[in-house]
RNA sequence: GGUGAGGUGGGUGAGUGGCUGAAACCACCGGUUUGCUAAACCGGCGUACGGGUAACACUGUACCGCGGGUUCGAAUCCCGCCCUCACCGCCA
């Protein structure tokens, strides 16, 4: 969440910026001066609690000493104030409760302000393309298949039986379709460690406090497989278990950055989404996905982002899939993010462009949740950048993989994933 | 699942009702000194929200796992919860 002082500071930047999120500027600027105004009554409520609290330390004070004298008499008068005092005291401390819950309840509801850079806009058609594709997109042969037709076709993922097991959206791969999966998942790992992440294998599980520290929660929580009898979360994305290492945590600025990777299954409800869409590895209730997390000093995270942007470029080179690269736009950005590039890649068989990847800069909207700080040269205490990215999402890879690099006699794999395979061609 | 022990500041760890926001030691930071990859000595060293200041200084309150209770007063007593460790049971 955005912390009272910024929202303080800079008003009229937030509510601008929240316009391109589709909010009314005045509506969102009644908010958020209704915010401030609890918030000053709540400072001055805290100052003559505090007051009153002092005094009452006072007091007990000298009622130890007037004991210790023998003077019962002054001790049960000032025992009597002190009473009175408590009354007062647990009134002002019930608005402190009140207003506090209000102004959580505000701060929880406003998502990140938008960078500078996000282009307005409703939804996905308003994204910007910031590097679009210009080379020509692989040429297939006339009867070129979709990716489930191929997977049928050569025994690469049993959607059926993934169905059979578990329900629709929990596909099996098997044989050379499994062995693909393994082979993109070291092959992303391999890259992350070589640009300087630390390789983690976090729970797969996380309780109430981590989904709320990256603010799953409350926002996305019916997207999310819970298990209530043991109050745990399935992780929808790697972010969750990685980014809570940080959670209560002051860094020293020498700390930064801090770059973390892990390889985790993710586990997503998706609940409402049917049609073509959905249809083979389009979207899934359970895929595999590497992540990279960087934890970064404010003055520099922008400039990792395009670190970020980068390296997740150089992963789809080097798989030699065509791809795009958008700005979403503030209607399509996620709640938490300031500024998000999405990549697409470009799948032949069913002519259309996937999601593989989201990187984004939170800015300190999920440091401030997290309590994610660190200390400056004067000892000062600040909130830390968080950002992370996909490097990459499994199920659509595999499927524009599969798609791309058909041919009459099969299908031929990416090179640079030749070391990491026992065979080339799937036929 | 059972039994036992325990959760105090970056770490170790003292503290069973007021003089404890908290000893001591280690680590860390600053300084002095000795001239040698170090030692000795001195000083500093938690976080949050307020007040205060140009900024410091200074200052109020809260926090000793979390939440409640008892009391004039709680790290210290009581209740609930969470977590950790050890052993047993079960199990990949």
């Amino acid at each position: 969440m955005l912390t009272l002082k910024k929202i303080i500071a800079e008003l009229d930047f937030i509510a601008k910026s929240l316009t391109k999120r589709g909010y009314n500027e005045d509506d969102i600027k009644v908010i958020l001066h209704e915010l401030i105004s609890h918030d000053k009554k709540r400072k001055s409520n805290q100052q003559a609690n505090d007051d009153l609290k002092s005094k009452m330390k006072d007091f007990s004070g000298q009622i130890g000493k007037l004991y210790k004298e023998g003077k019962q008499d002054e001790a049960s008068k000032l025992k009597a104030e002190v009473v009175e005092i408590k009354e007062k005291i647990k009134t002002y401390d019930e608005n402190d409760k009140e207003l506090k819950i209000k102004i959580d309840d505000i701060l929880l509801s406003i998502p990140n302000a938008p960078h500078n850079s996000v282009p307005h806009g409703k939804s996905e058609e308003d994204n910007e393309v910031v590097k679009d594709w210009t080379d020509p997109f692989p040429i297939l042969e006339k009867d070129a298949l979709p990716h489930w037709e191929l997977a049928k076709k050569y025994n690469l993922i049993d959607f059926e039986l993934g169905a059979f097991i578990t329900g629709s959206g929990f596909p099996l791969f098997r044989n050379k379709g499994s062995k693909l999966k393994r082979a993109l998942i070291n092959f992303f790992l391999d890259e992350a460690e070589k640009a300087g992440y630390e390789e983690i294998r976090p729970p797969l599980m996380v309780n109430e406090a981590s989904a709320l520290a990256t603010g799953q929660l409350p926002d996305k929580e019916g997207q999310m497989y819970y298990m209530e009898k043991d109050d745990l979360y399935l992780i929808p994305t790697g972010e969750v278990p990685i980014t809570n290492i940080y959670r209560d945590v002051i860094l020293k600025e020498s700390d930064f950055p801090q770059k973390v990777t892990a390889y985790t299954p993710c586990f997503r409800r998706e609940a409402g989404s049917y049609g073509s869409d959905v249809k083979g590895l389009n979207r899934v209730h359970q895929f595999d996905k590497v992540e990279i997390v960087q934890i970064s000093h404010p003055n520099e995270s922008y400039k990792l982002l395009d670190q970020m942007v980068s390296h997740v470029e150089n992963l789809l080179i080097k798989l030699e899939l065509p791809y795009r690269i958008l700005r979403l736009c503030g209607g399509d950005l996620g709640f938490t993010s300031a500024l998000t590039y999405d990549f697409e890649v470009y799948s032949a068989g069913q002519k259309k462009w996937l999601e593989v990847s989201s990187v984004s800069n939170f800015e300190a909207f999920q440091s401030n949740r997290l309590k994610l700080r660190y200390k400056d040269r004067d000892g000062k205490i600040h909130l830390a950048h968080t950002l992370n990215g996909s490097a990459l999402a499994l199920a659509r890879i595999v499927a524009a993989i599969l798609e791309n690099f058909q041919t009459p006699d099969g299908i031929v794999v990416p090179k640079v994933l030749r070391k990491y395979l026992n065979f080339e061609i799937i036929n």
